[in-house]
DNA sequence: AAATCAGGGTTGTATGATAACACGACAAGA
DNA sequence: TCTTGTCGTGTTATCATACAACCCTGATTT
């Protein structure tokens, strides 16, 4: 029985609220960088909920590095650039665009760093990995073990770079890859895949052990095609298409307004 | 006589420290997945505040998809995999591997971007590009308008990917490292770099501009090692000249504001 | 046995008050 | 005139309390 549910309950809360509207001040330029929020107490009026809701609300676009505020003072929009989280919009992952545009980032990142780990992994990263193909071998296709297994075998290839920020990214797209997948839940089963993907694996494996960097994105890349035509994605990669037709070029708004809704 | 005074210890907001508190027992396994936060109340008296400081520090931290919380049963350790947002401790950069690492995955990102945007890239995206030169030829090295243009053409070339996440994840990488630099601040000018790090960029658009895949990440990659050297990274034909400390002199308090929350 | 209801516990929100701080105005002294 | 100290106002930061909404459990009722 798959009930399923929705995952994100967009917030009740009232603070969310707010600090979305905040930011979509902020996103859509009605509030430009340096300019000063109205007080709490004028927020709070004006959007009918007590100031504590309102502090929740700033506590959180701070946190953000969206705005600043210093005491006795005010509440200030932070530069743009300023910006210390990287969010992605969960419901943009659900169109098909923004997914196959986040697939190809992962693919890069994955490329790359399936070469750099065949030169610098450590016997130990060699163990991790052998150790997530392993769990793989033993959980059924699809189930929750062998994609935990399956997220293990990259990120220890990752990690394998010995650069923590290539796991950090890595993990935090694959992520955002793996919940949009999830979401669409339209993905078939077969112990034929099972076979296909583990023998993959195994080729990255047996690369990055060898130390040899082309070989491991060569397979890292088979492996990446093959994981796009299983979720339905048009498999090639070298020649992709454009994912968007030009209209992203003048638009550099968009990308920057993250959260706007 | 500069009289160094230090930034009085203005400190962080309660909540942030709550929050910081609470983030580090969940990194550190003491608090995991699934387990339930002590209540509202019994924080507040544990960490000596109020009620209101921790709601701030929860409400942060459910943004962050770190815990989630249900009115009448309590809040809960999220999954790790849920987080929302991808962080990068700016502490962590005035290390200097962190500073190395950092470098390394944007310019993993970068050499790949190049040689995407050169299949890729429109007319205006060139044009985008042309501009961001042009300004940095106006521009004095260095200057907080040649740092701009410099930004400004590194994203006209992610956005020549027509892949917005491109633009997104490097301006976000581009942004940390441009930061550390700025607070390492001890980079010596000189119109000499300015001609060879325009050189640099000119090839990096010839090699796009004519569809050159290759070649633009080959461009792309001496850029890249040049920028690593004139930083004092040991990434090119430069004397590998230690990272200096971070001094913290203008940068910490711009940095304060933004961080403090 | 099942449905209903009452009670306590927890989070969500509202309200008022106080402390800490920034900033300008203004007067006192040189 | 220039400096300095003081004060008043406005804002954020924090505290304290109260109530509403909600979940869970267990007893009560049907």
């Amino acid at each position: 029985m798959t009930l399923k549910l929705d995952k994100v309950n967009r917030g009740p809360h009232l603070s969310t609220l707010v600090a979305s509207s905040i930011s979509r001040e902020i996103a859509q330029g009605r509030l430009k960088p340096g300019d000063q929020l109205p007080t709490e107490q004028a927020l709070a009026t004006t959007f009918g909920v007590s100031r504590n809701v309102v502090r929740e609300a700033i506590a959180r676009l701070r946190s953000e590095g969206r705005i600043w505020s210093q005491q006795g003072r005010g509440a200030f929009v932070a530069d743009a650039a300023n910006a210390t989280v990287l969010t992605i919009d969960y419901e943009a992952l659900q169109r098909a665009d923004s997914f196959r545009n986040l697939f190809e980032l992962r693919g890069m990142l994955e490329v790359q760093i399936a070469a750099l780990a065949a030169t610098r992994r450590s016997d130990a990263d060699i163990e991790a990995m052998e150790q997530a193909l392993d769990g793989m071998r033993t959980a059924p296709y699809g189930s929750v073990a062998w994609l935990k297994n399956d997220l293990g075998f990259h990120r220890a290839v990752a990690e394998a770079t010995q650069n923590p920020y290539m796991g950090q990214f890595l993990v935090f797209v694959s992520e955002r890859v793996r919940e949009s997948i999830l979401a669409a839940g339209n993905q078939q089963k077969s112990d034929d895949m099972a076979r296909t993907t583990l023998g993959e694996h195994e080729r990255i494996l047996a690369a990055i052990k060898a130390g040899d960097a082309k070989g491991a994105s060569a397979a890292m890349t088979r492996h990446l095609a093959g994981a796009a035509s299983r979720v339905g994605l048009p498999g090639g990669e070298a020649s992709a298409k454009p994912a968007s037709p030009a209209r992203h070029s003048r638009l550099r708004k968009a990308v920057r307004g993250q959260a706007a809704g």
